[in-house]
DNA sequence: TCCGATATTAGGACTAGGTACTAAAAAACA
DNA sequence: TGTTTTTTAGTACCTAGTCCTAATATCGGA
């Protein structure tokens, strides 16, 4: 089926995007047009050729790889830290967090950055999630961007109590109160205590 | 500086495990060797050539964003469902979902199976979590299967109270209270309404 | 030191998946 | 109808290779 020019770039530009892997030749036939065409299209949209798409694929995922080693494994970025204090991160809400019927943000990713942000500013070998007090005070829609602020309330033998509250602009879309196990050092420390 | 075969080859492996981006001509430099060589060498040691070994890389990308962000609208899989009554799902705890650190689950994995499934039993158009109420009662280690278990508590005037509690084996290892809000049908019922 | 084996290099023909460009044909529109 | 836009065709060139043949180099042993 032969589509409007504007059509089919706007289709050739989804297509690319869910299979970066698809070669002109394929995508010609698919919107049967003639290579060219495809050629043209990329073109007009800035879209680079397989190999610089299939390299940049491959590229994101080594810095991805580096990323998730030495800076923990924080959901959303950490912009400001201060070690068993405050901690500030940001994460950008895409497609992928929402629910497709109403593009509202689902809940467990902002329940995923305030989490992780808790356990981030602790600082201790490791940090659990003991229990957790949470509201969701806003709906998050998507393309938001979203602030969660952590604040270290009190701390008391191997327990501490984190506040999070995350703001889309000025409003409160979110906040929790995390009870945090911590383990000082490495071993013997056994994490059974989160038995809470 | 020039090596014996079996050294270069060596190196060679190591180099393009590094920096799988490296071309022939590059290696051919670094070796003092001719691109022939190199060539010889790979065939050799089966090394797959540059583009083959970035679409390697890169495939593999696309394999863990499908993985970490699921493409279903429910985080674990769903056995048993009595709309409005209760449900019950299964998740599986993999590498990705632990803490290097520990191997123990991260927190929002568990929060996001309990969340969505809550989510899922409520029959109407949409659902939005309010607030919750959760307690980690155990820590989970890879490779559990976890079992979520949603009942539906009481149900008043567009807010549902969904009880979730999740097992490893006999442990409880989840216990969270979901406050609901839904929307039966479509449109004008504003998720304002969220505000708490 | 010469011999044969192994290792290296050079070169040509071919490939995929393109870019960059020119030119012609087809379709859309006014 | 003429003009503009869109599409197609074709050429030369590119990278980063494969596959193959043939010529050298290098090395160890008799």
């Amino acid at each position: 089926m032969r589509r409007s020019k504007k059509e089919r770039q706007e289709l050739l530009k989804q297509t690319i995007e869910e299979n970066p892997f698809v070669t002109d030749e394929e995508l010609a036939q698919e919107f049967s047009v003639s290579v060219q065409t495809i050629r043209l299209d990329r073109m007009e949209l800035s879209i680079p050729e397989l190999r610089e798409r299939i390299k940049y694929v491959a590229e994101k995922n080594m810095q991805d790889e580096v990323r998730s080693l030495p800076i923990e494994e924080v959901i959303g970025d950490i912009i400001d830290i201060e070690l068993d204090k405050s901690a500030i991160s940001i994460f950008d809400v895409k497609k992928e967090h929402v629910f497709k019927r109403n593009g509202i943000a689902r809940g467990h990713h902002l329940f995923a950055q305030a989490n992780s942000l808790a356990v981030a500013v602790i600082n201790d070998e490791m940090a659990l999630t003991g229990k957790a007090d949470i509201r969701f005070t806003q709906p998050v829609k998507e393309n938001s961007r979203v602030i969660a602020k952590a604040k270290v309330v009190r701390s008391q033998k191997g327990r501490t109590i984190v506040d999070v509250s995350s703001f889309v602009g000025s409003d409160l879309v979110f906040r929790g109160e995390f009870s945090m196990f911590r383990a000082p050092s490495a071993e013997k420390e056994e994490i059974d205590e989160t038995r809470n």
